[in-house]
DNA sequence: ACTAGATAGTGTCGACAATACACTTAGAAA
DNA sequence: TTTCTAAGTGTATTGTCGACACTATCTAGT
């Protein structure tokens, strides 16, 4: 048996603990995805949970969030916001504990999830079937999505999660799934084709039964340029 | 002199410390002011910084973010939302500190700061006039008056930095010295009066060397009951 | 070779919202 | 009574949003 550590940070006074949790989500032909984990420890155990852990004293948030990500699921380099923090005092059973939430967006072809992670582990979920959830990951997730059907509209961080060449049906698709209403088709390319910031490319999508769409592209350099002079984004 | 502390609180591993910061804002007849508090303590002695400390284990984040506020400025039941959490390692020189920032929007009338609190350290200053700021407050200031004016137009909460009662006038300028630019005076009370949640009062306002203005109300519940019917606030 | 099936791609019109713009009215002070 | 200051008010123009339906292109199947 392992004996146990000694504890020999000490304190003045009580300290919560500080962790991470993170939000992945991903797109595919149906529906907005989130990545869950099956948590093999107490408490909650066997349970799903947010990827997440404890915040080391020598790294930053946004460290921690970015080394948990890739220590659990495998996802790294990928679009990753802090959301908001919570500290309510009894979302953990064992003590107390605050974790900044995170939420990360990640386009499904360009990161096998399942390659770099135990598959028994994590798991993508439909927002629409969604296990019960360890915690308050419930809440966490439930301000993640707000937070993205806001967000998306107003800055284009939606391309995050399509690959980098992209039909415009595909970007009609990723809206009308994260607003969750239909869009006309041709006031969408109207729009999106009228801001500057996506670029056609001189290729087509392969592979499809039927006549292929031209691929686009997000000109991230042309949308700092604009907004530095006062253009704004808006779907 | 006081013999040092038992430090009794123990844990395997380190733990960064965890504080609230709150940028409290708030309007005068010129410009947009925050509130800061002198330091009497080291690091930073004499420098001004927000007003904040550190969570108590046994409360929120909300909770401590409020009592900080009260204990530091006598400002309480004022509008306060959380901001972002800030966890640069280097941000406070003695040890790891997390600080939760918190924003806060009070109007100057029915508050009477210099009351409750010791006025040789608490002091509002023009946003065009700050000093040197403790910490990375100047960070976390910015991070607020960024989140404000982003926030103000489609969120009704600029009404937070004015009496109950107020004139078009007033919030016209609220308005403007918030986004840094001028508004046409016809076209904002059509836009304003045309949504249902400015409540014309039987009121005028007093002691002014012209003809008076009429007084206004926000009505909150009907905003939340326009809201739940997919009402937009925008200005 | 032809047909069926599926999605790509395209323009106009009307409704409503945003903007630009100037004078009269009311009250206080001199 | 005059002057000063801000309150209060309407219209015309321009720009944006939303509704709406057909032809073109490619693949697959017969």
């Amino acid at each position: 048996m392992k004996s146990k550590p000694l504890k020999k940070f000490q304190y003045e006074y009580p300290r919560a603990a500080l962790t991470v949790d993170i939000v992945v989500f991903a797109l595919d032909e149906e529906d907005l995805k989130v990545m869950l984990i099956q948590r093999d420890l107490k408490p909650f155990q066997g349970q799903w949970a947010l990827p997440g852990g404890f915040v080391h004293v020598d790294e930053t948030l946004d460290e921690a969030a970015r080394r948990e990500l890739q220590e659990e699921t495998g996802l790294k380099d990928i679009f990753l916001e802090q959301l908001f923090t919570f500290g309510q005092l009894d979302r953990d059973p064992r003590e107390r504990v605050v974790t900044v939430a995170y939420y990360a967006l990640v386009n499904l072809e360009g990161h096998n999830v399942q390659a770099s992670t135990d598959a028994r582990n994590a798991a993508w979920f439909s927002l629409s079937e969604l296990p019960e959830l360890a915690f308050d990951h419930a809440t966490i997730l439930k301000a993640a999505h707000e937070r993205l059907r806001g967000k998306v509209r107003y800055q284009p961080i939606g391309f995050e999660l399509l690959p980098e060449k992209f039909t415009l049906r595909q970007l009609q698709h990723l809206y009308e799934v994260i607003l969750d209403r239909e869009l006309d088709k041709r006031n969408f390319r109207k729009k999106v084709l009228g801001m500057e910031i996506v670029q056609e490319t001189d290729e087509i999508e392969k592979d499809v039964a039927h006549r292929a769409a031209r691929l686009y592209r997000f000109d991230q350099k042309e949308y700092e340029r604009l907004s530095k002079q006062g253009f704004h984004f808006e779907i």
